[in-house]
RNA sequence: GGGCAGUUACCAGAGUGGCCAAAUGGGGCGGACUGUAAAUCCGCUGUCUUUCGACUUCGGUGGUUCGAAUCCACCACUGCCCA
């Protein structure tokens, strides 16, 4: 079982370990946790890390613990932050626990007959019913604050410009409550994370030692990096969610397949569980002939089908191969059909009267809120990011109307080169 | 409490009465090249607008002036030094 940690090493999964933790993974059943924070009603591509820790955390046959944080979603983590967070309100938070917890029922197997069976916890659940004294009291007295304020989240808010309010400085210690009281009730002897929460989770373990004089691991996985320094997770619209609503299965599908070379074969050992073989082999064949873009293509299928599925996958991998496989093809090879069933794209509508007048082509993008006016329409058009049905409009002034039209009803519009629209017509 | 320095667009940072919607760099977006990469080169980057132009911005408020990011007064905040 000591492969988990050896696995994960070689993945680039493992950041920080506290010694002994692949000897206790070694010994027995192991129950871990990793806590999510409910600051969305979904989780983004960040927090796939987390699942998949838990995921190969499982498949080695230890009990993975899914927290997610109601109490701790109260109060706000500094960690990463550089200025105080507001806080949620208490129904916004109850609805982004439940969305989260509903995601994380996708990826772990909670089959009840399995020793190893998955849970999710809520740390609301132990938090609501206990009184300030008896926290300070119990847990407070065992930390000094001196501890606390050599963790670096919080020491670089205490250095910033605008402070730390108690609140967020008392976060590590709920935290660490979590981890002792998952020790206590749960026997959970192991912690892992993102590299941002080793703070946090140390706090914890210390909790253990002297609370229960009990020993406790943790490890953590290293901030997921993009080569060319910019931050992952984010796209031209933001960030990439999992939930299908926030971000298609197509849209989800290009962010993996637009990866760099050099992202891809980092990212190709994190994000999915073929072996090492299989890996390296690829990784091979991608050198040997790099416009293919092996990697990329299989890290964007193996990610599309885990996270939405087979049929999702399809639409997305159709989508694709309709809009991009041969974009100089003339727009006639789109039939009516594919038009139709292209998803995942935006889509827009437009008034049928209007379009039969004849329209300019800036007011028609603004109208669409394809742009946010006019002018931001004519600077992309003046260089030369629009097309419309796969032809680019020179011309800001020119002007669209029902001959353009595609089978009677589409037109086909990209914002720069990989931003696709479809407006249909209506009315 | 006293002294000094500062607060400029997404960020950093120049500008010290008109030539300022405000240098430069970064970031973002687009184009060329390519592989829907990377690197490189080019363009755009306050808002609205068909060029013209109009409007809103340089911590806040009020003032001086034909004219203020720029000068004056007060206020707020930040940093450094002395108590």
């Amino acid at each position: 079982m000591n492969k988990l940690i050896e696995e994960l090493r070689w993945r680039g999964m493992l950041q920080d370990i506290i010694p002994g933790t692949a000897e206790q993974l070694n010994k027995e059943m192991t129950a871990a946790y990793i806590g999510f924070d409910p600051t969305a009603d979904s989780l983004h591509i960040g927090g796939l890390v987390q699942i998949l820790l838990l995921v190969h955390l499982q498949k080695a046959g230890h009990k993975p613990l899914a927290l997610v944080g109601g109490a701790t979603g109260m109060v706000g983590d500094p960690s990463g932050k550089s200025a105080e967070r507001n806080l949620l309100s208490e129904d916004v938070l109850q609805k982004n626990v439940l969305g989260i917890q509903k995601q994380l029922e996708k990826f772990l197997n909670f089959d009840p007959s399995l020793a190893n069976a998955a849970e999710i916890v809520n740390n609301f659940d132990w938090f609501k019913n206990m009184g300030f004294l008896e926290f300070i009291r119990d847990t407070g007295k065992h930390i000094t604050v001196n501890y606390m304020m050599s963790k670096d989240s919080v020491k670089k808010r205490l250095e910033a410009d605008n402070g730390i309010s108690f609140t967020e400085f008392t976060y590590q210690l709920i935290q660490g409550y979590d981890f002792y009281w998952l020790y206590n009730n749960k026997n959970c002897k192991l912690q892992m994370g993102g590299s941002d929460q080793w703070g946090n989770i140390v706090t914890g373990t210390e909790l253990i030692r002297r609370k229960s004089a009990g020993e406790a691991f943790a490890f953590t996985s290293p901030l997921i990096t993009k080569a060319d320094g910019s931050k992952f997770g984010k796209s031209e619209t933001g960030n990439i969610w999992l939930d299908p609503i926030k971000t298609s299965p197509y849209q989800f599908y290009q962010f993996w397949l637009n990866a760099s070379d050099a992202d891809a074969q980092n990212w190709i050992k994190i994000f999915t569980f073929l072996d090492r073989e299989t890996i390296e082999t690829l990784v091979r064949q991608h050198a040997e002939n790099p416009s293919e873009r092996i990697l990329q293509k299989k890290l964007a299928e193996t990610l599309t089908l885990f996270v939405h599925g087979e049929a999702e996958f399809k639409k997305a991998w159709e989508t694709t191969a309709k809009l991009f496989s041969n974009p100089n093809a003339a727009i006639e090879n789109l039939s009516e059909e594919d038009l139709k069933a292209i998803e995942g794209i935006e889509r827009k509508e437009y008034d049928k009267q209007l379009l039969e007048k004849g329209i300019e082509v800036t007011q028609l993008m603004a109208d669409t809120t394809i742009f946010s006016s006019k002018g931001e329409a004519r600077k992309m058009i003046q260089n030369g990011g629009l097309s419309i049905n796969r032809k680019k409009v020179n011309n800001a002034t020119d002007t669209i109307n029902s001959s353009w039209l595609l089978h009677n009803r589409y037109l086909l519009v990209q914002k720069g080169k990989r931003n696709y629209y479809l407006i249909e017509i209506t009315g």
